[in-house]
DNA sequence: GCTGTTAACTTAACGATGTTAATTAAAGAG
DNA sequence: CTCTTTAATTAACATCGTTAAGTTAACAGC
């Protein structure tokens, strides 16, 4: 029963159905349970009509990332609201790992699964923008705490700081959300190990004045 | 043409020939190129002949990261000789860092992979065993450098001082062998981000007059 | 009003995958 | 020589992503 003239705004209603639909699968039942044919036929589709708004699974996939890079973007926009910069930026360490640790299949996704590269020419998000590029956000508040002069004299890269306190954040969700079921590590609390984790890293980038302050 | 009987030996051999076999299409192809039609084809076998000594392909694949923590931990056993424990203890989060990125395909299914939790109960190596085990190496690392009274006085738990360790370390590797690709972020060089992440990781731990003397 | 054309959608099917059931062949035991 | 056991095989199943070939309905042009 295919009537034919749909307007753009009806095919995208549908294209976020089927994203809508792929993702309550995915939550709720991991990214194992997202088949083509069950996205189907929780939105009474036959499977193939995916395809008609997807390239293939994998474009679906991606698609679905960039609803959570926004979703990421949107959870830390408060933050950004902080006025002490360190503060901020510890603020912003927590609230990231907030993001993964509750939502870990979608962090998954994001930042632990093998996938295409993502471009950002390809994407529907704005690179460089405060409300929708988590990075952008991260080394914006970086970039403050330099200006106001509180990073250790040799540190002057905004990125490749941001880039260490970003892995050192996802280094501790990561094995929380890979590892934490696994009998062979005694795994202290994941409050413990975040909080270590974020005292190293402001003792390891901050001046000690600062430190001190800060305490 | 099966012939009857069969040697534990011969058994066993069996098994390490489907496991490297498996290995090699693992190194070479990725993840996704191991089929248990694909393993068989190399070995001469029937598909279903693996799943005589498999339970099945999680199993197998299991087998692998088995032998992989090995071979980790073979790799870094060398450092432990190392007499100065605070230059032990950097030089092992250098060749954990090696062993991740020349074995981005084995560290991916060791630490990055979705998988059934490993029982120390089931592995084939020993916990606590200074020669199979490397999180017991980095652990045992962390307690000479504490009992020599290097880590800041506020310090106490091994446990958690390593566990802090591995995931700063951790953190680079895995955005290194997964997002190095991508894109949208502006990679700095991966020595400079794992130089800064040890750097941080040391400053953030150690007392500063330990610093000053490591310098 | 009739006739294409085209868009939306479906059914059928392909090839691949992990895995199980049923079967065969050979070596040893009695 | 028969019987059991074991290693291995072939056949098959269910499921997956995906493609090809149809089907139906609405519009356009005459």
């Amino acid at each position: 029963m295919p009537p034919k003239p749909k307007t753009d705004i009806e095919r995208l209603q549908l294209r976020t159905l089927i994203i809508d639909s792929a993702r309550e699968l995915f939550v709720s039942k991991g990214v194992e349970a997202v088949t083509m044919r069950e996205i189907a036929k929780r939105i009474d589709y036959s499977p193939t009509s995916i395809y008609l708004h997807f390239a293939d699974k994998e474009a679906l996939l991606r698609a679905i990332c960039d609803t959570d890079f926004l979703a990421l973007a949107t959870s830390l926009k408060n933050i950004l609201l902080i006025t002490n910069p360190v503060e901020r930026m510890h603020a912003m360490g927590r609230g990231y790992a907030a993001f993964a640790l509750t939502h870990p299949n979608h962090y998954r996704m994001m930042f632990m699964t093998e996938r295409t590269p993502c471009d950002p020419a390809e994407s529907s998000l704005q690179q460089n923008n405060a409300e929708q590029d988590a990075y952008f956000q991260l080394k914006s508040v970086v970039s403050d705490v330099h200006a106001a002069g509180f990073f250790r004299k040799d540190l002057h890269d905004a990125d490749l700081i941001a880039q260490t306190i970003w892995a050192g954040m996802h280094g501790v969700c990561a094995l929380q959300i890979n590892m934490s079921e696994d009998k062979w590590i005694e795994w202290c609390s994941i409050s413990d190990r975040l909080q270590l984790m974020q005292d190293v890293m402001m003792r390891g980038l901050l001046r000690e004045q600062q430190l001190r302050e800060q305490q």
